[in-house]
RNA sequence: GCAGGGGUGGCAGAGCCCGGUCAAAUGCGCAGGACUUAAGAUCCUGUGACUUAGUGUCUUCGAAGGUUCAAAUCCUUCCCCCUGCACCA
């Protein structure tokens, strides 16, 4: 069979019968299921497929069980990556261009061509489009929309008058990773290599300076991350190569390099007043303002004019770097004031740590290790023994002296960038930016915190354990920005400059799917607020309105969303955002019900990446080995929480198993659809009709993994045990019910099946089989269970002979010997055993050699089939036994022989003489 | 640092909540065999060690202790790994 074109011929029956556009019924129960909207800024991988793959056999297993299932898609355009990636093409950026060419084989003049943000949104999208329809999710399309269109702008406006309605929109001061150059925020992917610049506050000393022993208005300003090491400054340190200069902060006069008072001019407003030279500052004294004491100023290579203010104060006895640089100009043996002491280290720790690792100088990378180490010790374990703090950790001292600096303004705070120098695709330093009009959402609101919790409280989460993780984001999520200068998107209802950040308007937005296929009517300019306060809320001027009437009537027929999926990182973000803006503005009978995470996908065991080149186009995949494949694959590697991994043997696998079903499928469609007769078939049932059971729970509770071992895997192996025991097989009525139940892994192999072996309409939306507890036969499974165990024993003892059996005879044990095991579990010592044994009349002798191996396990004993049913089940195998190993094969009750052997039967291991 | 999740056989990965049927599912890999002119596919067998006309013994589930007749599973301590810590979708 030919998997793409039964994968065509399904998918667009599909499509003509309209199969997966629900619309409300009244008559029918509703499960509303929705996936996070992808990002059309690339191609999608494998990776993606998880998720909705996930959400998709979840939808499809409810519409078996005759649910009116919604299943909508649409795309999230809103924020920068977009215009960035346009941007970058637009540019020729040959990192990007050769992705796209290499990974994903976009043609090199189509690359280019993306250059218009729309342009590139319509051409992804598109694609992401096809890849769905082809991995044959049941979606909705009618409802798709763009999270740009104008029509989803009214929404989100609402959605942000709501917010404000509560309180819960607020304006504030915010800092900002800055491009000087671009004038707009920075994020990781608009820095060259992708750096994430991360913000940090850190301290700024002033050291009033003296020139020639006569004091002088200026201050050295140096940055620290440790300012209780003040009581331990030996001196300042300048670069001579960094030009400096003269600023006025509130009126007082401070020396900085240039590079900084220019960075630092959009956080503190400097004003240059004119340049300094190094050589004159290096004459200076610069005075400690804790301890008072005169320090000389030095020049060093390592002092950054990017990093702080481009001046660095020096303690030697616990910064490396300080250390080196003394070392370097011969003054190594200067007194080394110790402020703090550490567990393993002398009096001077950075000292210490140089000499052990053989630090060279200031310029060695070795000296950065050295200044983690060091620093991150003495984070944890330092004790300060100079000082006011003396005794007290010094972690704990670090925020003390730095208040009592600024208390006496001998210090102050900035922010700077932790990982700098970071420089913005444009080439210009990024640097830090105080917003002052910044909006946030107030997440720390006290009664939206616990109404989010009430919420969570009430919700399933898939799996369980990733509560504690949601119930952590809702302590700490507090004041969140939610606008931005630049991005596609909604414009800032309050503020018309701004955009609405990305993930701002991707938290509600499931409720708009119930009505985006319904507003083409209905112009823009009539979504005000009335419209959606009427339609989601049912009140407000225009509740009563005919418009609204039947946009109003889908919303409450579809809401709540029944199970929302998503991967697992979004947790921290996403999904916590989705319960809080739901909480807030929802009625409560519309909150979340249920959120389902799951891990990544794995290529070959490690992270795809574009850098690695490691990926794999969801498409591609699809061409290579099969919709249905593909979408096995990514599900059954691992538990849904955790990463699975996709690699080629994995897919191998899937196809060579489901080519064996297909083969099994075909040659059972030939033949009629009869009720089982033999004991295997009687098996074969009973297998199944388990698996219906737990099937139906795992389904329920979304154990994917479980269920592909359990629906598939094991199916397969059963096949193929009762291929090789049946006498007649036939699997028509078997693969008529085990059809449905696989439909939602493999949804287009299943309806090549279900037709040919004639079932009605679509098996998508057909009825999930009932288990039929009457046929579940522990005893003929047990029995089957026997004759593989005998199998394998014979197989075993034949090889240990080397040769081949001529004749093979089995004993099944005698009933007195169940009836100790009986004994036994009753009365599980060895003694009453024996007694026991004895008034029974048992032939003490074998009693004495069973008992002892019963005792053993004697809390754990295996319950047993009678002797019957185990002669029963092996006499039934005795023809199949005789073909496995072309010889005769007798099963005997132990009594009927005379054979030495025979009396080594047990109940459940019958003894086997090979002749 | 704080928070969360983990450490199981060559690999991936179940089992752990509810201790015994666990030398530990399943898949992959590997080895041998069948089929084939051959390869591939498929099927069978094996895959901790030792042993054996058999269902036996020993040592294993990050490390060390403990509870128990019995521990991969429960308790304690320790070691190691991964993820997140914010404006980024």
């Amino acid at each position: 069979m030919d998997a793409s074109a039964i994968e065509k011929k399904w998918s667009s029956q599909w499509a003509e019968t309209k199969a997966f556009q629900p619309d409300p019924d009244p008559k029918r129960k509703k499960r509303y299921i929705t996936a996070a909207f992808p990002y059309p800024n690339s191609p999608q991988h494998i990776g993606h497929g998880r998720t909705y793959t996930t959400a998709d056999i979840y939808a499809r297993y409810l519409r078996l069980n005759g649910y009116n299932v919604l299943f909508p898609m649409a795309f999230h355009v809103t924020g920068t990556p977009i215009l960035a990636m346009a941007k970058r093409i637009a540019a020729k950026d040959p990192d990007v261009l050769s992705v796209f060419e290499k990974i994903y084989g976009i043609p090199p003049k189509k690359a280019e061509s993306l250059t218009d943000p729309r342009e590139l949104v319509a051409y992804f999208s598109a694609e992401i489009e096809q890849g769905m329809k082809e991995m044959g999710y049941s979606l909705d399309w009618r409802r798709k929309f763009y999270s740009y269109d104008e029509k989803f702008n009214k929404f989100i406006q609402w959605q942000f008058r709501k917010l404000k309605e509560l309180d819960y929109i607020v304006k504030g001061e915010y800092p900002i990773a800055w491009c000087p150059a671009d004038k707009n925020a920075v994020s990781a992917h608009d820095t060259r290599g992708d750096i994430d610049p991360e913000l940090e506050d850190v301290t700024v000393i002033k050291f009033k300076v003296s020139m020639s022993g006569h004091s002088s208005a200026d201050s050295l300003i140096v940055t620290t991350y440790r300012p209780e090491t003040i009581y331990g400054v030996t001196n300042i340190w300048i670069n001579p190569k960094v030009a400096y200069v003269r600023v006025k902060l509130k009126g007082e006069s401070l020396i900085i390099a240039e590079n900084a008072a220019k960075a630092l001019d959009l956080q503190l407003g400097l004003e240059i007043t004119g340049p300094v030279k190094a050589e004159d500052i290096l004459k200076m004294k610069a005075v400690n303002p804790v301890t008072g004491e005169s320090v000389p100023i030095y020049p060093a290579s390592f002092v950054s004019p990017d990093i702080g203010t481009g001046i660095v104060m020096s303690v030697p006895a616990h910064a490396p770097y300080d250390y080196l640089a003394l070392r370097d100009m011969g003054k190594g043996n200067i007194p080394m004031p110790q402020v703090v002491s550490l567990k393993g280290y002398g009096p001077t720790p950075a000292k210490d740590e140089c000499e052990k690792l053989g630090v060279k100088n200031q310029e060695d990378p070795l000296a950065e290790k050295a200044t983690e180490e060091i620093y991150t010790k003495e984070a944890h374990d330092g004790v300060m023994v100079l000082g006011k703090y003396k005794g007290e950790k010094a972690i704990d001292a670090k925020e003390k002296i730095s208040t009592d600096m600024k208390k006496t303004g001998s210090a102050f705070n900035i922010v700077t960038i932790a990982n700098a120098p970071i420089q913005c695709r444009c080439g210009a330093g990024v640097i830090v930016n105080i917003l002052k009009d910044q909006w946030f959402i107030d997440y720390g609101h006290t009664e939206w915190k616990a109404k989010a919790k009430k919420c969570l409280e009430s919700m399933v989460t898939i799996p369980e354990k990733s509560r504690s993780e949601y119930l952590y984001t809702i302590d700490w999520l507090k004041t969140r920005p939610c606008t931005r200068a630049a991005g596609l998107g909604t414009r800032f209802p309050f503020d018309e400059t701004k955009m609405i950040e990305a993930l701002s308007d991707s938290t509600i937005y499931m409720a708009y799917y119930t009505i985006s296929h319904l507003l083409a009517d209905i112009p823009a300019s009539e979504m005000d607020e009335a419209f959606f306060d009427a339609v989601f809320l049912g009140k407000g001027p225009k509740a009563k309105d005919k418009t609204v009437q039947p946009l109003r009537e889908s919303f409450l027929y579809w809401y709540p969303v029944d199970s929302r999926h998503s991967a697992g990182d979004l947790i921290r973000n996403h999904l916590t955002l989705y319960i809080f803006n739901h909480v807030a503005i929802m009625e409560q009978r519309h909150w979340p019900k249920q959120i389902v995470t799951n891990g990544f996908v794995l290529m070959d065991g490690t992270k795809m990446s574009k850098s690695m080149g490691n990926i794999l186009p969801l498409r591609k995949a699809i061409k290579e080995y099969g919709a249905d494949v593909i979408r096995f694959s990514v599900v059954c590697g691992a538990d849904l929480s955790s990463d699975t991994d996709f690699n080629k043997s994995v897919a191998e696998g899937v196809r060579s198993r489901l080519g064996l079903i297909s083969h099994l499928v075909e040659e059972s469609a030939k033949l009629p659809s009869t009720r089982p007769h033999g004991r295997i078939e009687k098996w074969l049932l009973s297998r199944l009709n388990r698996k219906i059971e737990s099937a139906e729970k795992k389904y329920e509770a979304l154990q994917i993994r479980e269920l592909a071992l359990e629906i598939f895997y094991d199916v397969t192996a059963d096949l193929q045990w009762y291929m090789k025991r049946a006498h007649e097989p036939n699997l028509h009525a078997f693969f008529q019910k085990w059809v449905v139940m696989i439909a939602p892994f493999m949804p287009h192999y299943s309806e090549e099946f279900w037709s040919m072996l004639g079932g009605k309409g679509l098996v998508s939306l057909a009825k999930f089989p009932e288990a039929d507890h009457s046929k579940i036969d522990d005893n003929i499974e047990k029995g089957e269970e026997l004759i593989q165990k005998v199998h394998a024993d014979i197989e075993k003892i034949s090889g240990l002979i080397g040769k081949k059996p001529a004749k093979v005879t089995i004993y099944v044990a005698d009933e007195w010997k169940r009836k100790l095991y009986a004994i036994a579990k009753a009365n599980p010592t060895f003694e009453g055993l024996m007694k026991a044994a004895n008034a029974e009349k048992m032939p003490m002798k074998d009693v004495q050699t069973i008992a002892k191996q019963i005792m053993k396990n004697v809390h754990a004993l295996p319950s047993v089939l009678p002797q019957k049913d185990e002669l029963d089940a092996l006499k039934d195998a005795e023809k199949f036994l005789a073909t496995e190993y072309s010889c005769e094969v007798v099963v005997l009750p132990e009594s009927q022989s005379k054979h030495e052997k025979s009396r080594s039967a047990l109940p459940g291991k019958p003894a086997i003489v090979i002749e």
